[in-house]
RNA sequence: GCCGGUGUGAUGGAAUGGUAGACGUGAAGCACUCAAAAUGCUUUGCCCAUCGGGCGUGCCGGUUCGAGUCCGGCCACCGGCACCA
């Protein structure tokens, strides 16, 4: 009988589809164990190649994980509220939530096809009400706590569209969709306050166990640094307040930088004398667009205030004040003191305005460049302080910053407060109303959700605003505080809103009370592994991080963090080597591959062909010796096989127990390849010395999380009882893994000259006498002397000679 | 510029400081076949060669009995951040 994999996995998804298997009970004996995958964005195109790698990965796990005898709760849901989608349905003239219904039903289907042991019956969607009912509902309790607030920030505005635009639909400082000049304007939006939990996002991350790479990408995007923040008085009698990280510099700031935004240029306004050129310099920077200011970088640009300047606390000395966009509005406090002899930049910027640079950090040479080192410097210049090293200087000063009242110590990060409203028809309404007399009031949680009403019309406004602006019905509500005409907030919520508690909703996906119940959450979460994409590090995991860690302190859930293990796949490229992308024309469709191969030669090549936690080609030529590979146990085990079933052949024994231990260590470890590999000489083997049915059976265990379908088809044919699926992970016994004789490598002076047969754990007597009893080897160490012999145990002898 | 990562046969990639190249692809040969495909078996890092020997993990050095692996200094490529004071 021939191979027939699409009869074969057919009829598997359905028995699967009918018998539901993989679903998780809320409870039992068994332990629990939480596998979770990044659900995924059903965008028009459907599954791409890339898509089965992480899911792969954890449906093996989570099959491993069931063998082992837990109970697994692996589920699956969609993001599907989105630009893309909303995107696509103004230009195809659909709504919305039609095409998340197409695509979402493509998208399931695509992933039954691939055999996923996912449980279906929890499968979400953050696009449908009852879901995001939640997300409005904690959005609540956030602004309840003071964490979502109201604020005018800047955004990218498009002067020809007359819209905000997301960063990405900013291309080289121009309007993606018309080309046009992209400008910086402020706009009020709401906020969540992510920095009010900046340390705690960093210092939590020590008892997690992500990989190194993931943690260290979370830390430098937080961003944390310690410094002071230090007074200085101004001829004006304001104080400007700077932050900086050197305050061990302070005697060497020659004069200060404020950036064009600062608020201060207002009030100073009549004192400056050359205020048309400020105006026409804050202007200019207003103009720039993000990545002009940086691309731009260069060159450093500034005019200086004229009719104010600053006194240097510490020399008493009088010193100009520039305004510069070389000084961020959004970070410490829009303003420094400039150090040009340790600091790069100031170091430029006095250069250009020939302003003085005074050493007080002592080797190296300031004129010809800054010096920044902070571990080798001595203090010079610098009254109390010299003499001290750049540490203490830095303990000394801060002190008398503060006995004085003059500044404090102070931690910033680069961490910003994440704008969370957009001008969007296809998100979560956000639930809070303007009323003239009280502000803004929340929608009482009685009327969640907030419905998304029907639009004729969710195409971007002329006047920046969220097409549901135009929706006077909808807007006009009573104030739920005072009872007065008030209006609804008419932007929604972004995308990363939905999937920041999803893994909560698996636990109780049908709860109408709560996001989830109590019992659910306690008994399932934390997740215990997680496994999603580097892209999503910065954002979507720290976001979803932070919302589980207010949903802590306000008593939802039982434990501080969502996620005790994090791991992250490498992408599948195209096969030359390039991104796949629809616009290059180099994606590899799924379904191809599973109508020519099936779908276990695809789920075992995408897992076969690489590093899974590095980026990897795809190579189509490739695929067939995953195909080959299980024609070769298919032509094995189709047929009747001699021997019992729970007992191997001797012939197999030790690769048997080998596989057994490498298989499972290697699922742990990511190293699904050379499981794979493993697999493949195991069988290899087989060729060699026939197996019996006691052997396949090993096999058949093994090899079903990875191609459960052929694996289940078999364990059927051969007539073991049960399935596949749910046979217990098999045991290895670790004696039965050593060999009785080993090969032993030769060398001499290190250079391998040879190998000996003996037995394993020989004494090195032995293993020597081994070696002289050798004819070439002996022959080698012929009229020399013996100075020196290494031997590392059932491995390899290195004779030094003289 | 800063922070990561990577560099191994024709090729995708294996190797707790201990026999470099597992496993797969490709290629060559043999068997089966009228023939081809499929399948099975064999060979396949490079150089000289008869046994055998020499050289090999981006480059240069170091530590070590022994380095793809550890250390120092370079080079190249990929990714992220980027005037964060």
């Amino acid at each position: 009988m021939k191979y027939d994999f699409t009869a074969i996995e057919k009829k598997w998804q359905k028995i699967w589809e009918e018998t539901k298997p993989f679903a998780a009970k809320d409870g039992g004996d068994k332990p629990k164990y939480y596998v979770l995958i990044e659900f995924p964005y059903p965008s028009g195109d459907g599954l791409h190649v890339g898509h089965p790698r992480p899911y792969t990965a954890m449906d093996i796990l989570a099959r491993r994980r069931r063998k082992q005898g837990y109970n697994v709760l692996f589920p699956i849901g969609f993001d599907s509220f989105g630009l893309p989608t909303e995107n696509y349905a103004i230009k195809n003239k659909i709504h919305p939530a039609e095409v998340t219904k197409r695509n979402t039903a493509r998208f399931a289907a695509q992933c039954k096809m691939l055999g996923y042991s996912f449980d279906w019956d929890r499968a979400i969607d953050t696009s449908d009400p009852e879901y995001y009912k939640w997300t409005q509902w904690i959005f609540l309790k956030m602004f309840e706590n003071g964490l979502a607030y109201k604020a005018s920030v800047p955004v990218n505005w498009c002067t020809s569209c007359k819209c905000v635009l997301a960063n990405e639909e900013v291309v080289n400082g121009v309007c993606e969709r018309c080309g046009s000049e992209v400008v910086r304007r402020e706009k009020s939006q709401w906020m969540l306050a992510i920095t009010k939990y900046a340390q705690r996002l960093i210092d939590d991350l020590d008892g997690l166990d992500f990989t190194e790479r993931i943690k260290l990408l979370e830390k430098n995007w937080i961003g944390r640094s310690t410094g002071a923040e230090v007074d200085f008085t101004t001829t004006a009698g304001d104080t400007l307040r700077v932050y900086t990280t050197r305050p061990d510099t302070l005697f060497g700031a020659t004069y200060m930088v404020i950036s064009p935004e600062h608020a201060l240029l207002k009030k100073w306004e009549p004192l400056l004398k050359n205020a048309d050129e400020i105006h026409a310099y804050q202007l200019e920077a207003a103009r720039k667009s993000d990545f002009e200011r940086t691309e731009l970088a260069k060159d450093k640009t500034g005019v200086r205030l004229d009719g104010v300047s600053a006194i240097n606390p510490v020399t008493g000395g009088e010193i100009p004040v520039f305004i510069s966009d070389y000084v961020l509005a959004t970070y410490g406090t829009g303003a420094i003191m400039a150090v040009p002899g340790h600091d790069e930049r100031d170091w430029e910027f006095a250069k250009k305005f020939s302003l003085p640079i005074i050493e007080v950090v002592a080797g190296g040479d300031v004129e010809k460049e800054a010096f920044t080192d902070c571990d080798t410097g001595v203090m010079v210049n610098s009254g109390f302080l010299n003499g001290l090293s750049v540490a203490d200087a830095k303990t000394k000063i801060t002190e008398w910053l503060t006995d004085k009242n003059l500044g404090e110590s102070k931690v910033n990060f680069k961490l910003r407060d994440w704008v969370f409203s957009r001008q969007r028809y296809w998100g979560e309404p956000i639930p809070m109303i303007y009323c003239e007399k009280c502000g803004w009031v929340p929608v009482p949680e009685s009327d969640l959700p907030v419905l998304l009403p029907d639009v004729q019309n969710y195409e971007t406004t002329d006047t920046g605003d969220s097409p549901l602006a135009a929706m006077t019905d909808w807007i006009n509500t009573p104030c739920p505080h005072c009872g007065a005409p008030a209006k609804r907030e008419t932007d929604t919520m972004p995308n990363w809103a939905g999937s920041s508690w999803y893994y909560l909703r698996y636990a109780d996906p049908k709860n109408k009370d709560a996001l989830a119940s109590k019992k659910a959450i306690d008994y399932w979460t934390p997740v215990d592994w997680y496994n999603g994409g580097m892209e999503h590090v910065t954002l979507h995991l720290l976001y979803s991080r932070f919302w589980h860690k207010f949903l802590y302190d306000i008593g939802v859930v039982p434990t501080p963090e969502p996620y005790k293990k994090r791991t992250a796949h490498g992408m599948i490229l195209a096969e030359d080597g390039q991104k796949m992308s629809k616009s290059r024309g180099n994606v590899i469709n799924p379904n191809d591959i599973v109508d020519e191969f099936g779908a276990d030669t695809l789920r075992l090549y995408v897992m076969f062909l690489g590093d899974f936690e590095k980026d990897a080609p795809w190579s189509t030529s490739s695929v067939k010796g995953c195909k080959r590979f299980l024609d070769r146990i298919w032509g094995l085990a189709e047929k009747s096989l001699n021997g019992k079933d729970n007992q191997f052949s001797a012939a197999h024994e030790k690769a048997l127990h080998r596989a057994i231990k490498k298989v499972g260590g290697d699922i742990e470890a990511l190293k699904f390849n050379t499981a794979i590999a493993t697999l493949m000489s195991l069988v290899n083997d087989f060729y060699e010395t026939p197996p019996t049915r006691g052997d396949i059976k090993i096999l058949l265990s093994l090899l079903s999380p990875f191609a459960p379908h052929i694996a289940e088809e078999l364990w059927g044919l051969q007539g073991f009882s049960g399935h596949a699926d749910s046979d217990k992970w098999p045991d290895y016994d670790a004696a039965k893994t050593i060999d009785d004789e080993l090969e032993i490598a030769v060398q001499i002076g290190g250079k391998l000259k040879g190998t000996v047969r003996v037995p394993t754990d020989s004494p090195d007597e032995a293993v020597l006498a081994a070696v002289l009893a050798d004819e070439k080897l002996a022959r080698l160490t012929e009229n020399r002397e013996l100075v020196r012999t290494i031997v590392v145990k059932n491995k390899l002898v290195n004779l030094i000679l003289k």
